[in-house]
DNA sequence: TACCTACTTGGTTAATTTGCCAAATACCAA
DNA sequence: TTGGTATTTGGCAAATTAACCAAGTAGGTA
């Protein structure tokens, strides 16, 4: 692999991921049906504020979800309709086991 | 989440964790123009072969790929053509930067 | 100001992943 | 059987990732 072609696939890489956590694909899903608060998707996880908010990071500088803030909250939402696609076609390599 | 979401989502990102990887990308795209045995993998990539040969394994536990061996030959290919399709969600969010 | 809520960041530790080398295995040919 | 080529497996060190707690920051309200 040369350079050029190196580079082009760790950048998809760092975008798969992105992705490649349970935590991470739950929120994705749960962001389908409109953006939420930090608050609303540590209700629904169960897990730290931090360890949400670090998954979050890494999901917004892989241009995966975005942020705005109002008032005292944090909305996410996602950048990217394909994604449900992506996973209709990772379901069907999943069923073959 | 609960218990049987959690699996849910756990099953998901193996999927994808399998694929995030430069090299894996590389292989998953080298494949689709048809099966490759690992010394032509070898060749393409540049890096040692028990190397290849690991990244090919994580793949195939995924059900990314699948093998035949003929003769001294393992050849490997890949399970599914939606593979492709995926990418090209992934590099209209990669566009966004 | 002082305090509260919502979130992010820093720091530590544990777990996982990656890449190389060396050794093992599988198949083929002399 | 001896040896050669192709691939896999084991083992180790380095790098990366993930989770928690604690501390910091930002905005709202009394």
């Amino acid at each position: 692999m040369n350079n050029e072609i190196q580079k082009k696939y760790q950048k998809r890489s760092e975008l798969i991921k992105a992705l490649a956590h349970p935590t991470r694909l739950f929120i994705i899903d749960f962001l389908s049906d409109g953006e939420k608060c930090v608050c609303e998707i540590v209700e629904q996880v169960g897990v730290d504020i931090s360890t949400i908010s670090k998954h979050l990071l890494v999901m917004k500088n892989a241009g995966l979800v975005e942020s705005e803030k109002r008032g005292l909250n944090m909305f996410y939402k996602t950048t990217c309709p394909c994604i449900s696609s992506l996973f209709d076609c990772l379901e069907s390599i999943s069923k073959k086991d």
